[in-house]
DNA sequence: TATATTTGCAACCAGTTGGTTTCATTTAAT
DNA sequence: ATTAAATGAAACCAACTGGTTGCAAATATA
């Protein structure tokens, strides 16, 4: 079964959840409050999110508060990051700036 | 039916369609001998492609040239902006520096 | 004109997805 | 000790996915 960060950010769902544990490690349930879906689909979204790494558990008590594993996103920025100068104006103009900070320097 | 930029790069062999075109424009028999897929599997890849504005089509007598709507790839990259200076130092640098820039003109 | 090439589309298929309901386990509260 | 709360896992289901094969339409070539 592919379990990759692609698949995992592909639900919206789940786009939702990392939202929402940017701000603050949370439990299932606490999140189930914040969605239509049952505490039980949350679950199984989390499971997704916690076997390809982008979200990681920590156990206290009976309660598990769950956490953002930004780095993981790396990944699709990576993936990304070619394309970025084909759209983003500010990108070339940023590089740029800073190309020209770098031969000053040297 | 869910027709959206993150659903499209879910896919590896999209995710090499789009590295595969965004070098050159190219049509769907071009691209299926880079891969092991047949070409109505790229096809298909196509159209969904196609259906999120992620690929544009040229027609050139009986042949389709695709070629890359790169701009339609800011969806992904707002979603994960915020999440950047989180795991990027280097962002936190630049961030540093361009705003002591802005704050040194005005 | 007859033939070959390029392409998209429909039908089919096994595997995956996202959801539900039910149940068992662990931990806290009474 | 009993009850309540929090969670994960299994079984089930309809819908979707990514692939295939076969076919039809449009365009180029002989």
């Amino acid at each position: 079964m592919r379990r990759d960060v692609f698949q995992a950010i592909a639900d919206p769902t789940r786009r939702a959840i990392i939202a929402l544990i940017a701000l603050q490690a949370m439990t299932p349930n606490a999140m189930a409050e914040h969605f239509d879906s049952s505490r039980q689909a949350v679950s199984k979204h989390l499971r997704i999110l916690t076997e390809c790494q982008l979200v990681q558990q920590e156990q206290s008590g009976r309660e598990i508060y769950y956490h953002l594993n930004p780095k993981k996103l790396k990944e699709v920025a990576d993936f990304i990051e070619p394309y970025r100068k084909m759209w983003d104006k500010k990108f070339n103009q940023l590089d740029h700036v800073l190309s020209t900070l770098k031969n000053k320097k040297s």
